[in-house]
DNA sequence: TGTTAGCACTCTAAGTGTATGAGTGCTAAC
DNA sequence: GTTAGCACTCATACACTTAGAGTGCTAACA
């Protein structure tokens, strides 16, 4: 579908102004916003054949015009500007991240944070996936006479810890079983080897020291497990609640988001395609019922050459792509390069 | 204030008549659910005294009553009964909450979280509070060659770790510094003493060693520093959405929940009172604009018998105080129990 | 003296009617 | 291809009406 120069020029204006004040663009408006040398009748007609090819609606008949879905996209895809992010804002962005190095999660959280702030949109990232992730280390930390933390880091940089409560003193030398157990059994091998069932049987074959070590190696599973799963972290779902376009369903697109794996299938799936731009699913293209009325952008971030997590926003259709894809775009290489540092050594 | 008999059932009814269905109660469906034997002219009189009373309040002439701020106090302190908890109940949050054992954290997470679901409320937790705290015990884990985990723990059971990257490889010789440094420092001491200005006149008197050691430092004293004060952790916002009286202004008031450090002053003045009971603050007895149309019950719990940190609830107005009153209680009850347990050692 | 029936009164919520204005589509002229 | 002009549509606002719920008051009753 290709346009006239000038019927781009109108399209591109309509979708920003509704972006910008959310109420539907009339000719008269538009005509004096962009200072063209037509009249209002002349863009009237052709607002009407762009809502005559899908690209604009009319909430009622004397009302402006809104970019429908279609217009939305031919707008992402052809005609919007990308918003160049100023050197003073990305150099804040790094500098906020910085503090989280090292440890993947929080770099994550922080990413999060950072995007829900700069768009008051709903920020999600999912940690690391790597099936080929195995055990890299393990470390049983005496925290008092009956209390030890377990932490383990894998391969792919993600660190998990656990406190757990024994019933007797623990010993130098259950200690030194406890490394044993891990060295001889699970260091170097993915994490699900250390299911639950494996960890009973090596408790039976433990024998009288069984009784003593049972708490430890649970947590180790328990551990283990956590490391497992790609976990998905959001942040900033409140900012939803500030437009108008949720005014009463807030709380199931909220809910939503705070229940759904189903979520994480998108992105997992985004994250496993191999693709690595920006994605922008907008209103009904979304799968899911609740994401109808908006708009997700999400983009895969690199570990050491490889896609491996996803970070998206999720904001009502309406939201301000041409800021925001640059600024996820953004992001996500950045996260990338301090994961990459994170995980490589 | 002294009522008759009479009024006090008719009080008790509407208040827990409109808790439950938030609507005005008129004189008519009162009679009928309650199946007094007098007629709806006599109930309209009495409920004509209470209104002059100041504790039925009318949202209009041609509504029914609802019940007034007052109505609510008066409600909570003479006429509730006291909802039992099923030992089903109890069992269930006994569970739940054992999970998290070992971890001061955890465990009040998990308490808030089992709050808010119990409740459809906001739940708030507080860390403990301990002036007299000191560090207990310190210890560096080794994740990489070139990456540390520092735990901390201190005498009330804040247990707190942090991720931290150095310039050259942690050699055991940096390790015996670091724990030197620890033991002669800070062990013992509260965390207070592990400021960032120490650290530095540390760091220089250790000469050249310094490079590699401050990475390490910093991140001690930046431990230290999230074991100082009391944290809030707040669960179930969400909550708050579903109730008609948020609608339009829930923004606001999660915004306050979700920034405000003010609420930490009430909730940690309560905790230096001494009281144990739940303490229940209804409308405008709270201090803050944002929570004037909203009830707070708090309570603190005790570890090794002294007064450390607290549990709350913020809802509407119109909360089932009846239910919330004794759950939170009882939860305060084993959360303390079991962080005492914790802590003990 | 407390209780009750009855009735006039008040006020909201919902529905109807009307004016206003923003914005449109169409047509005829440029 | 562009424009001015005009009839048309529809949301919004406002005034008005009606029905119903609930009240307060009064006079009669036990």
């Amino acid at each position: 579908m290709e346009l006239s120069e000038r019927k781009k020029k109108l399209l591109a204006a309509i979708v920003e102004r509704y972006i910008a004040t959310g109420e539907p663009v009339g000719s008269k408006t538009l005509v004096e916003s962009l200072d063209m040398a037509v009249s209002s009748a002349t863009v009237r007609n052709e607002m009407a054949e762009l809502s005559n090819m899908g690209l604009l609606e009319q909430p009622h008949t004397s009302a402006g015009r809104i970019p429908s879905e279609l217009g939305y996209r031919y707008y992402v895809d052809r005609l919007m500007g990308q918003y160049e992010l100023s050197p003073n804002e990305k150099r804040l962005m790094e500098a906020k991240l910085a503090t989280s190095a090292g440890d993947v999660q929080k770099v994550l959280e922080t990413a999060g944070s950072l995007l829900s702030e700069m768009t008051r949109c709903a920020a999600v990232s999912t940690t690391p996936a790597d099936e080929a992730a195995v055990v890299r280390r393990v470390e049983l930390v005496p925290i008092g006479t009956r209390t030890a933390m377990i932490v383990m880091l894998t391969s792919s940089g993600i660190l998990k810890s656990r406190v757990c409560k024994t019933f007797g003193e623990i010993t130098v030398d259950m200690a030194e079983s406890f490394y044993n157990i891990v060295n001889a059994n699970f260091i170097g091998k993915p994490a699900a080897a250390m299911h639950i069932a494996k960890i009973q049987t090596l408790a039976v074959s433990l024998g009288e020291k069984s009784l003593d070590m049972t708490p430890l190696l649970v947590a180790l599973a328990d551990v283990a497990a956590m490391t497992e799963h790609t976990e998905l972290l959001l942040e900033g779902q409140s900012n939803l609640l500030s437009y108008k376009e949720y005014a009463g369903n807030a709380f199931e697109l909220i809910e939503f988001l705070r229940h759904s794996e189903l979520l994480g299938q998108i992105f997992s799936g985004y994250a496993n395609s191999g693709k690595h731009a920006p994605q922008v699913l907008i209103g009904q293209e979304n799968r899911f019922r609740e994401l109808q009325n908006s708009s997700m952008i999400f983009d895969n971030y690199e570990i050491a050459g490889r896609e491996s997590g996803t970070l998206g926003l999720i904001g009502p259709t309406r939201m301000d792509y041409a800021r925001l894809i640059p600024s996820l775009r953004y992001l996500t290489e950045i996260v990338g390069k301090m994961l990459s540092d994170t995980v490589e050594e």
